[in-house]
DNA sequence: GTTTGTGAAGGATTTCACAGCA
DNA sequence: TGCTGTGAAATCCTTCACAAAC
């Protein structure tokens, strides 16, 4: 886990590298910035300058999943983005539930990024008595005992995790037996999940210690 | 990021590769959970199996380092514990300021993780007029035309920017400007700075948009 | 002239496997 | 016996360099 702190635990993976994938949505914002300010095409070159990347490093990737661009004139912006995000999964929506609503749980409810990407958190769950059905963003608080037959009805796919340290591996089970295979979490610890499903976790702190090795 | 989205510019790195830093915090956090559950010994096949990292692997990264175990026995939790963090530099407190001032700003500046592990929010920038001067969580927001007067004046090690998107890049150059070399960035973009200066990115739609393709 | 796509080369990281020590 | 530390091997990832396409 950059900050890594990522656990990929799928099966079969086709072959496309894990690292490649990680670095298609750097090149879809990118090309969704420059479509935005009324470029129609781009070469490696330009694209691997806003990233830190070599246009080499761009065009292999690319290179996993197809032809896309044109020799002496580079790659068509709006159809290159639409391609990656075909890939990724990112031309459709995603539910996402999120436990735990604490402070951490609130903050991401009410972040206003995760929407116009296409993620939509549609349910929010806590074990607190005092916490549940209250209204948080729109959001009716559930009682976790709801979760599996919550992830059904609402055809929720992603899980968020937002809960303190000492309950994260019992949401995390919670969520697995629940059928999500795709899990963000907020808690600092390294879960142990199966095969098949992929947890990322966002942790500043840890972050933060391996920046201080630079500086120290 | 991996959890990505990182950006390390520093120069002349020892020979370290920068994935075992990365691996080092978590260690760390094993470390420390092993021996508050009251274990003074510890092998690096436990410590792997609560990382899913094979043994071989924390032993090769410990070996960079110098030679903490015992054959036969293990290591000694609170020796190694205190080894990494020295090497890591946690062995004393980092001052950081936070830019920006908006929800994100103040999420971050009330999250309770930083200070108990040595990361002390001593600073609070905003461009706002109608934000400076206001006092949140115990600081009183600057005028972020005080930075390098701040940075200075109180030590400050670390920026943290939870500005929005459009001006992220401007506020990065005024804290290299400042002198800052650990940069943690909240805003959802690949940030140019000058070698030496390393950047974290934490960015959960990145995370999202990555682990979208292992469902889709 | 320019820039892609891609085998081949190079470099980096992980894993193996075992000698050596407790 | 049990487990570390570490060269060597294996694997994975990045960069090179150039033929082909526009």
């Amino acid at each position: 886990m950059a900050t890594s702190n990522i656990s990929d635990n799928s099966s079969s993976e086709s072959d496309v590298p894990e690292v490649v994938i990680q670095r298609l949505p750097l090149y879809v914002r990118v090309l969704s910035h420059f479509s935005s300010a009324g470029n129609d095409v781009i070469s490696s070159e330009q694209l691997g300058n806003r990233l830190q990347v070599t246009p080499a490093q761009i065009r292999k990737d690319l290179s996993y999943f197809g032809r896309f661009g044109k020799q002496g004139r580079g790659y068509d912006v709006a159809m290159l983005e639409g391609q990656l995000r075909s890939i990724l999964g990112l031309d459709r929506t995603w539910n996402a539930a999120v436990v735990g609503m604490g402070r951490l749980g609130r903050a991401v409810v009410s972040y206003p990024g995760f929407a116009p990407e296409g993620f939509k958190i549609v349910a929010a769950f806590d074990t607190s008595a005092a916490i549940v059905d209250q209204t948080i963003s729109k959001l009716t608080v559930r009682s976790i005992s709801r979760l599996t037959e919550t992830v059904k009805s609402l055809d929720i796919k992603i899980g968020i995790v937002t809960v303190p340290i000492d309950h994260a591996q019992e949401v995390i089970d919670a969520l697995v037996n629940a059928g999500i295979k795709s899990i963000l979490n907020y808690a600092p610890l390294s879960p142990q999940v199966p095969e098949g499903v992929t947890v990322r976790g966002i942790d500043p702190v840890l972050s933060l210690q391996s920046m201080t090795y630079y500086i120290r």
